[in-house]
DNA sequence: AATCTTTATAACATGATATAACATCGATCG
DNA sequence: CGATCGATGTTATATCATGTTATAAAGATT
């Protein structure tokens, strides 16, 4: 329950969410204007046009927009994708497509509940978690 | 350091990182597909088509696979063999804390049941999945 | 022993990913 | 005012994976 934020009311809109700043606004619209997971170089290369020129800006950003639970990371690949629920939820579940850049988010009900006891018998307090399946995708 | 049991503890202290890199996924795939223990120059072999040719790329991929606990070399013969696949698909699921370099692999028993029908409801055919837990380990 | 083949590393270069360190700017508040 | 704070800009560098060339080390063969 506290780790399982997932409404699913799909794509909450595309109008931009308050309280960002300028960069983390700049890159957020890149990435949804992408609609595909983003390396943090390819956001800087799309933002090169409006001025941004340093590394630092687009991680700065990726930082802020992570941190208020509007982007994920995905560790296997080192790219960045929108999150497209509509609330920050810790444990987060993405089917990647190894044939296609293709990735989607989903809700696995009962998660928390199966790893809660094994974390627990080895002493280990979950805060967040995130699983990364990889395979082949509906198209593909 | 165990010789040859498929022992699993996560590496610890040397903070290898989880996830496999390009290359290690090259190799480990020629090995799954090969179903049988490989020499080195066999895998460099297998992937001359791929774009490797450097002896040194196949054996740091090992190296790295290895570290991973993800295959064996067997001394005798100066072959590699897979690990523990006795699955059709590895799921692998780490426990990494955030104060300490600690990282516990830990077996979820019922996760790929768990995770079966979400993927098959999403038309994603699952190969291999890695979930990473985030919080404080037993010491910490 | 000398040589050849197989197995494995050393050493260096490049590219991709990510952070450190410090300077600047603008707003807000006492 | 000036002090402070968050955001941004700027430069330099760390880190990790890979590519590339050459060579070391170990066994087998002659």
């Amino acid at each position: 329950m506290a780790m399982d934020g997932c409404d699913h009311e799909g794509p909450d809109g595309d109008d931009a969410p308050l309280g960002l700043t300028k960069n983390e606004r700049r890159v957020w619209e890149t990435m949804v204007g992408s609609g595909e997971p983003m390396k943090a170089y390819e956001i800087l290369d799309a933002l090169k046009g409006s001025g941004v020129r340093a590394p630092m800006t687009v991680y700065r950003a990726l930082d802020g927009l992570e941190a208020k639970g509007l982007i994920h990371k995905l560790e296997g690949k080192n790219t960045y994708v929108i999150c497209n629920h509509s609330r920050p939820h810790r444990l987060q579940v993405f089917l990647v497509c190894d044939e296609c850049p293709t990735v989607t988010e989903i809700d696995v009900k009962g998660l928390d509940t199966l790893l809660s006891p094994f974390a627990r018998d080895a002493g280990f307090k979950i805060e967040t978690a995130r699983l990364e399946v990889r395979g082949r995708c509906e198209g593909c």
